[in-house]
DNA sequence: GTGCGTATTCTTTTT
DNA sequence: GAATACGCAC
């Protein structure tokens, strides 16, 4: 098909085309072998990418079924889905807008059999693998030499994604190392087990569709003449794996003439990406940011669009954003512009704890809700999850309501996973993992004796681990024994004959709540845990309501659904709440999870030193910039409202400690930034002259927080750095009290505040805090160790 | 085999 | 601080 004979109508034209800028024009007509769409943050990119779909199909030149558009996360794939449906309505359906995984999935359950898996494989998530591997470092007395599950994990997971196999790395390694041969072996081990498993694990899901492509080239063809036209969201954060896949699809279909001449059948797919390099933060999974810098490179003649226009945020919020990215050396300079006006200030605030810090972001959450902002138009972020536990408490006492993306999830909690190992069990009973799961739950009395006893029958038998439960009069146990895996083995043959009727006909999609059910009562998992004392149980019985719940909503959506598409839906898709939840909520997420979202109103959280940019990156290559393109993501969600906050003291580990500013900060120009208590105010000396927040000096007390704009011309002046400017308060040189003695009634003296009196101590050892009531500004907080104060 | 108490480790980010 | 690991008693 060609433009020329299906061109463009008018009609859809002029529809299409309406309230594009230029550019991003360009980005929806242009035709070709190979699109780059650079696109910075708010460029309208969800935008031009559906209707350039749209575009394609009014004007005939492709068929729905003929397009691939891949995001990043299932969230995004609906959203577009979506928004294309909304413009072409239902000839929408047959395409297909996928996750790399989900895409995949689909892939492999069609082509299992070619390469001795069956469709209903099972998917292991991170924390299935991690099981496996454990077993296997325990089998291999691998931890003498170092090796731990989760390095061993980890180094898999890269390994893969570069699409190594156990072999190929082997023959690189440095077999003389132990640690090595054995990392090699349980490697091999751990595929192996995968295999007998009939499962992949996430990364297998990509790197065994690039080796079915590769070892099958007539199965790739299907695909390739299938998809005409492939669009890549987030393409700043593809790993190895992933742009490898896409060049294979993307490879012109060879067909072989008789003679063994070879001619192009047909010309290669249109491939359109979209990506911003400054928004790439998954390098630590593998993500390869030359994927799109080395774009051009790989795809010759490929058309380059810039989308520079921000239809987002305020000019001072870009500003702040454009100011922090561009500390990063080795980008191409990109910068973000707004004709929306300058907007409000960013609001900076420092609390005495993560608490303190929480309060805070309560009380302008109040705010905003009174000025007129809707909670579901507000989001909190921070770096780590752990950081969301001090919200929530203040949260629930301040009455905000709020919601928790991702994070600790439902598929994770422990009787989740159990009922699902139970499904698992029935659907994919070469899946050992999952049947030793349930074994002993509800307790049996089967314990790793029996567990072992079991798995020897097995293998003398040269049945599966499953099979093997049909035999337990064989294997020498008691009766009381027996009679449990009798017992076991009779559910799952119940169950399996709901989901999988004997006449071979397709079970109906409430099946799956109908097995479940069966299972969960039957076994006696839902009797233990109504019997039980313990008030935690009494929340997992609803929980596991709540599964059977899913799987209503799941037959009700997919009437076709069988249990496989069940299970792999609920793999892939992480997080129960979606974006059609409009309960009214303020949204609590990690940075990571933030991309691709926007607010009227972000408070970016914990803006410390060692939380962002992260402890650990700090080592790594390359850390330190990939954080501040997460902290550039955080800045660049805000539409109107834009606060920083940090806590000068953060419990983790259970121990209190000193946190200092993050770096990210002092690169954000001060005029920009409205401290409504600067790090300044808490405990550094500060200026020379006494500077109670309430007698600000004009210009308040910011001027010192932030860095002025750099000369112009750049100049080659060395950067100042956080230790020319914030003595005593980057550098870990605080100012130390010692063992000031205080007690309550005392009188103190502040640097800043002036005279006061002691209230309350609290706090212990060098985490001291003095509540103190000061004469002209207030009731305040001190860490003692290291506050301007001095005893009178 | 199970249950309980104590010791230890741990936290980056996700499909 | 929490979740897991390990040791010991029943």
């Amino acid at each position: 098909m060609t433009d020329a004979l299906f061109p463009l109508s008018a009609a859809a034209d002029d529809d299409l085309l309406k309230g594009l800028n230029p550019p991003q024009r360009e980005a929806v007509e242009y035709r070709g072998p190979a699109l780059l769409i650079v696109a910075g943050a708010g460029s309208g990119k969800t935008r031009v990418l559906t209707h350039r779909i749209a575009s394609l199909l009014r004007s005939r030149e492709a068929w729905p079924s003929q397009i691939l558009a891949i995001t990043f996360t299932n969230k995004a794939a609906g959203e577009m889905r979506e928004r294309v449906e909304q413009i072409v309505g239902d000839s929408a359906r047959g395409m297909w807008i996928s996750t790399f995984h989900s895409a995949c999935v689909r892939i492999l359950r069609r082509e299992a059999e070619q390469f001795g898996f069956t469709k209903a494989f099972t998917i292991y998530d991170s924390g299935d693998s991690r099981a496996l591997l454990k077993r296997l470092v325990r089998e291999r007395e691998a931890d003498a030499l170092g090796l731990t599950p989760a390095g061993v994990q980890s180094r898999i997971s890269k390994l893969k994604n570069e699409l190594a196999d156990a072999e190929s790395y082997a023959r690189d390694a440095n077999m003389n190392d132990p640690a090595e041969r054995k990392f090699v072996e349980i490697f091999g081990d751990y595929q192996r087990e995968l295999q007998k498993a009939n499962a992949f694990d996430f990364d297998d899901l990509i790197a065994q569709t690039v080796f079915l492509f590769r070892a099958f080239p007539h199965v790739a063809d299907v695909y390739r003449k299938r998809f005409r036209h492939i669009l890549v969201d987030e393409y700043q954060d593809t790993n190895h794996a992933q742009y490898q896949l896409i060049r294979e699809l993307t490879r012109p279909v060879q067909a072989e003439a008789a003679g063994g001449m070879v001619f192009e059948d047909e010309p290669a797919a249109s491939l359109t990406v979209v990506g911003d390099s400054d928004q790439s933060i998954y390098a630590f999974r593998g993500a390869d940011i030359r994927n799109i810098t080395e774009f051009e490179r790989d795809f010759p003649g490929a058309k380059v669009v810039l989308l520079e226009q921000n239809y987002r945020s305020s000019q001072n919020i870009l500003d702040a954003a454009n100011a922090v990215i561009r500390n990063n050396f080795d980008r191409k300079d990109k910068r973000l512009w707004s004709d929306q006006g300058e907007g409000e200030k960013i609001v900076g605030f420092t609390g005495y704890s993560q608490h303190d810090e929480a309060q805070f972001v309560a009380d302008e959450i109040e705010k905003l809700r009174r000025s007129g902002i809707d909670y579901q138009q507000m989001a909190v972020f921070y770096r780590t999850n752990s950081q969301s536990r001090a919200l929530e408490e203040i949260f629930i006492r301040a009455a905000v309501p709020y919601k928790i993306m991702g994070g600790t999830k439902f598929y994770d909690r422990a009787e989740i996973k159990d009922a699902l190992a139970y499904l698992v069990a029935v659907a994919n009973p070469a899946d050992e993992m999952a049947v030793r799961r349930i074994l002993n739950k509800p307790k049996r009395g089967i314990g790793d004796v029996t567990e072992t006893t079991i798995a020897r029958f097995a293998a003398d038998n040269g049945l599966s681990f499953r099979d093997a439960l049909a035999h337990p009069a064989e294997m020498g146990l008691g009766p009381k024994l027996q009679k449990a895996i009798a017992q076991l083995d009779e559910v799952l043959r119940e169950a399996s004959g709901i989901l999988f009727p004997a006449s071979g006909e397709q079970a109906p999609s409430s099946a799956v709540t109908e097995g479940l059910q069966v299972l969960l009562n039957k076994s006696g998992y839902l009797d233990a845990l109504r019997m039980s004392r313990d008030p935690q149980d009494e929340a997992r019985v609803e929980n596991l309501d709540e599964l059977v719940a899913v799987t209503r909503e799941f037959a009700r959506n997919n009437p076709e659904g069988t249990i496989v598409d069940f299970l792999t839906e609920v793999a892939l898709v992480a997080d129960t709440d979606d974006l059609d939840d409009e309960s009214g909520a303020v949204s609590l997420m990690t940075l990571h999870t933030a991309k691709g979202l926007e607010f009227d109103a972000v408070f970016v959280t914990g803006v410390e030193e060692d939380l962002i940019p992260h402890r650990i990156s700090a080592g790594e290559p390359g850390g330190p910039q990939e954080e501040r393109r997460l902290f550039y993501v955080g800045i660049t969600r805000a539409r109107k409202r834009l606060y920083l906050s940090l806590a000068m003291t953060r419990a983790q580990f259970g121990e209190v400690t000193v946190a200092m500013p993050s770096r990210f900060l002092q690169e954000i120009p001060a005029a920009l930034i409205d401290w409504k208590q600067s790090p300044g105010d808490v405990n550094s000396r500060g200026g020379t002259q006494s500077r109670a927040l309430n007698a600000r000096r004009p210009g308040g007390s910011s001027d010192r927080w932030g860095v002025k704009p750099l000369p112009a011309g750049g100049g080659l002046k060395p950067k100042s750095t956080a230790m020319d400017r914030f003595p005593g308060l980057v550098t870990n040189k605080v100012r130390d009290n010692g063992d000031l003695e205080l007690a309550a009634g005392d009188r103190i003296r502040h640097d800043d505040f002036g005279e006061g009196t002691v209230d309350a101590i609290t706090g212990e050892g060098a985490k001291r805090i003095a509540h103190v009531r000061f004469d002209e500004a207030g009731a305040k907080k001190l860490l003692i160790k290291v506050a301007p104060i001095a005893k009178l």
